[in-house]
RNA sequence: GCCGAGAUGUUGGAAUGGUAGACAAGACAGACUUAAAAUCUGUUGCUACGAAUGUAGCGUGGGAGUUCGAAUCUCCCUCUCGGCACCA
């Protein structure tokens, strides 16, 4: 027994740690467990820089989730993995100018020690690296059945370009007009990439919201993004074509305020519609938006921006009011949106009326019509319409470190309107038992910034022979999204090591078993990113009958972004926490303790050392209540009592503030424990002769180790079975149950209010607290009260049983 | 502009209609010590009065309201953070 030894962190976590792995206390049987738990936190990649404070706080967060889980008696399978391929790794690797394979071997390395110093209890025989062939292989295989399916398809487009990584990214990826990596002002550019038909699974993806439980303000996000709006499309003829030009608007009731059209600068009806007088004009126009584009998607105030456009020289007809109205062009409508064409009513939109001050055009004052909706739909105008803010997903990095597209062009085929698809002649897909296309190792695979991946330098990698026709063809040079990567990593876990995962990308049987995946534990800044993507692809896997459930992550919890002196971490600001200091200088479970108790999980905590010193005492504080006092005898009655109503206490504050996330409040309940205990000891202290033992006591001290396991487990491990002599594991001993019999207290102190104010208080026992006759005549007896009351009328008594009472004068 | 979250001591935070400031951090004082560290004990929202470890008033961003009673509910305003943004 170490008894009165001092606690010594280092030591005891790295033996613990040890044994853990050695009698694989957290890899559950993945086809045997009884009570399968999969509880899940967002891998991260590998920065150079390390696992920073806010990685511990969050991987903390998942970690004592599921040693609760694991506690309350389930199987609990929590893997933990790298999304290692991507931009971000590759810049830094750029940087520092080393290859990015030997880079992420070290950075991978050196983040694994991190996490295992911290204590997860990671399922270390099923991790999961997003650059490993083994993994790629079947992120190229869910492209390829994107593909079959006809949900991916290749597009020109006016997509955003990062100049500084040199490659197009996905609307999501751009934050406030900056990449989403790397922060330079986003570009547009018009090039032909690949796309993901995620639009088709819009209604799907926002109607599914109602059925998963998720923090409220991630819903919000992705109903804001995805965005549906209901309107009408209302058809325009111009001058004396037959063509018409649609435009999408919620507003058809002010159809008869229409006083004019705008034509996005992207708009494919701007070369019918352009007059030759005004064509100089007009395209002239184009060509100036679309270099002001990455400027005006940076720009700092909308309300800022001067409405600009030209006229195009022609007119359509309203076909309600009859009026020739001009048709503009301007950069306000989004040529993305819808179709890209607005119908112009000033009187009743501030942006329309602006431009058409602006421009001299006429502004017709009439009240807008509900009736309208019905006339357009019988006169056959237009009809309703839903549409949405989300855009197909744009898959194509110009990148070098991705997974490659497994496609194949053939040049050949395409003149004879040959293909895997008939609508995209000239493509096939890689065949399956090709997969995967290896990324070959390139020596020089900085972006070129031609819109062209580096890949496309290597002859070698390029030059394939059509599997339609045999002919010489080329492969597909672009590398996917990371995002890709990381929308289905959550199924390869559970299959890593699997016999049939070796010939699927997730084992059948396995995947019934464990998934979807029972808790997900993360940031919020992937509300729109990562879960939207992860969800899409599970819809789709559950359409091709691959999965059989819709939703991958049915319970979501998002914890709040860790500060540091009140700004964000990063490595620009040079704020960026280490851990490992405080990891070596205190021990992981303090400092485990100490990020838990920073704040609430779903705050955004400001990282300060200055309270690491507080949890280092409370660990000591512990540990000293166990080897110096584990024999206490609780001489008086009293004590017992008080020491039991405590314990039960706090084992329901524990047990309810774990289940909603306030470990702060968890942690701070097990403090006051200690500190009673501590409070009862000096007292009572009488070492047990003979071996008589205090029951009590024990069970105060066996609840208290148990309660402390999830939080700070090498502590908990080490009192369990070096002091109080119980069996290995605590980890896997059942959690403590409160009795409600033991919440009642003896004596209670009831507040004595006159006219709302605090005037004193009573002590008594929890019957007479329920007494409302006995309570108003002792409280009207006492001497401070009266002080209060003497010359006045009562006009009125309020008894809230067990609480309080309050008299009302007038 | 729209959507969401928030504003409480010196600091992190607790309290979601019933004792505001739990639990910590910091500070101050004391005990132990040759000394220091560690540890332990006490004090610690502001103001006034008082010899008193007492009495009273004020106090949860500002203003109004509902209520016997509001940090908590309602309305208006200010500010901070996060997301979306010329989306028709």
């Amino acid at each position: 027994m170490s008894r009165n030894k001092k606690y010594d962190g280092r030591v005891v976590e790295a033996k613990w740690q040890r044994e853990w792995e050695k009698t694989k206390l957290y890899f559950p049987s993945l086809t045997k467990a009884k009570k399968p738990f999969y509880n899940l936190w967002m891998f991260p990649y590998p920065s150079a820089e390390g696992l920073h404070a806010g990685h511990a706080f969050s991987s903390t967060g998942s970690d004592i989730y599921g040693r609760f889980m694991r506690m309350q008696g389930k199987d609990v399978f929590q893997p933990i993995g790298y999304d290692s391929f991507g931009i971000h790794s590759e810049n830094f690797a750029l940087k520092i100018g080393e290859h990015p394979q030997k880079m992420l071997a070290r950075t991978t390395k050196n983040y694994e020690r991190q996490l295992r110093s911290l204590g997860h209890g990671y399922d270390w025989t099923h991790t999961v690296t997003t650059s490993d062939p083994d993994y790629y292989k079947w992120t190229q295989w869910l492209f390829r059945e994107l593909f079959k399916a006809g949900l991916s398809y290749r597009a020109r487009a006016s997509v955003n370009w990062c100049p500084s990584c040199k490659t197009v990214l996905a609307d999501e990826q751009v934050i406030n007009g900056r990449c989403e990596r790397c922060e330079s002002l986003v570009e547009k550019k018009d090039l032909e990439q690949w796309f993901f038909k995620i639009t088709e699974y819009a209604e799907r993806l926002l109607a599914n919201l109602e059925k998963i439980d998720w923090p409220e303000k991630i819903k919000t996000a992705q109903r804001n993004w995805i965005g549906r709006s209901e309107g009408m499309v209302i058809k325009f003829k111009f001058n004396d074509s037959d063509t018409e030009i649609e435009v999408f608007t919620t507003r058809p009731d002010t159809l008869n305020g229409a006083t004019f059209l705008v034509l996005s600068p992207d708009s494919d009806w701007l070369q019918k519609v352009t007059t030759k007088k005004n064509k100089a004009k007009v395209s002239e126009y184009i060509k100036r938006s679309h270099r002001e584009a990455s400027f005006s998607v940076s720009k700092i105030k909308v309300e800022n921006l001067d409405k600009t456009g030209v006229f195009t020289g022609s007119y359509a007809l309203n076909p309600l009011t009859g009026k020739k109205i001009p048709i503009w062009v301007a950069d306000y409508v989004v040529g993305a949106y819808a179709s890209g064409a607005i119908m112009g009513v000033p009187a009743h939109d501030e942006r329309d009326r602006e431009f058409a001050e602006k421009f001299g055009i006429e502004i017709d004052e009439k009240t807008p019509d509900k009736d309208l909706w019905k006339l357009i739909e019988e006169k056959k105008w237009g009809g309703k319409y839903i549409n949405y803010h989300l855009r197909d997903w744009l898959i194509s990095r110009q990148r070098y470190w991705g997974p490659p597209i497994p496609m194949i062009y053939c040049e050949k085929c395409e003149k004879e309107g040959k293909g895997e698809r008939k609508e995209m002649p000239g493509w096939y897909t890689v065949p399956e038992d090709e997969l995967p296309v290896e990324l070959p190792f390139v020596q020089d695979y900085r972006p070129k910034g031609t819109g062209v991946s580096p890949l496309a330098t290597d002859p070698g990698f390029y030059q394939v022979s059509c599997p339609g026709c045999g002919s010489e063809a080329r492969r597909e040079t672009d590398v996917s999204d990371t995002f890709l990567d990381s929308s289905w990593y959550f199924l390869r876990y559970p299959s890593v090591g699997s016999k049939t995962a070796k010939d699927l990308a997730f084992d059948p049987e396995i995947t019934k078993r464990w998934l979807p995946v029972n808790f997900y534990f993360g940031g919020a800044e992937h509300a729109v990113l990562h879960l939207m993507y992860a969800r899409f692809i599970t819809m789709f896997l559950y359409d091709i009958k691959k999965v059989g459930f819709e939703e991958p992550f049915p319970r979501f919890f998002a914890h709040g972004l860790m500060i540091k002196d009140g700004a964000k971490m990063s490595k620009s600001r040079g704020n960026v926490v280490n851990p490992d200091q405080y990891v070596e200088k205190y021990g992981a479970d303090a400092f485990r303790l100490y990020l838990m108790f920073i704040g609430p999980m779903d705050g955004s905590p400001d990282f300060r050392d200055t309270g690491m010193e507080g949890m280092r005492r409370f660990t000591e504080r512990v540990w000293r209540l166990f080897s110096q006092y584990s024999d206490v005898i609780l001489v008086e009655e009293k004590d017992s009592r008080e020491v039991l109503n405590k314990m039960h206490q706090t084992i329901k504050k524990v047990t309810e503030d774990i289940q909603s996330f306030r470990y702060n409040t968890a942690i701070s309940a097990m403090m006051e424990f200690v500190n009673l205990l501590y409070d009862k000891t000096e007292a009572n202290i009488k070492r047990a002769h003979g071996g008589i033992r205090c029951a009590e006591w024990d069970e105060a001290l066996k609840t208290l180790a148990l309660l402390l396991a999830p939080f700070a487990p090498h502590l908990a491990e080490e009192i369990w079975v070096e002091v109080l002599g119980q069996e290995f594991s605590i980890h896997l001993a059942p959690w403590p149950k409160f009795e409600a019999k033991f919440l009642k207290v003896e004596e209670i102190e009831l507040v004595v209010q006159v006219n709302g104010k605090l005037r004193a208080s009573l002590k008594v026992s929890e019957n007479e607290a329920r007494d409302q006759a006995k309570i108003e005549k002792l409280a009207k007896s006492d001497d401070k009260i009266k002080k209060w009351t003497v010359g006045k009328k009562i006009v009125k008594t309020v008894f809230v049983p067990g609480k309080l009472i309050n008299f009302v004068t007038n």
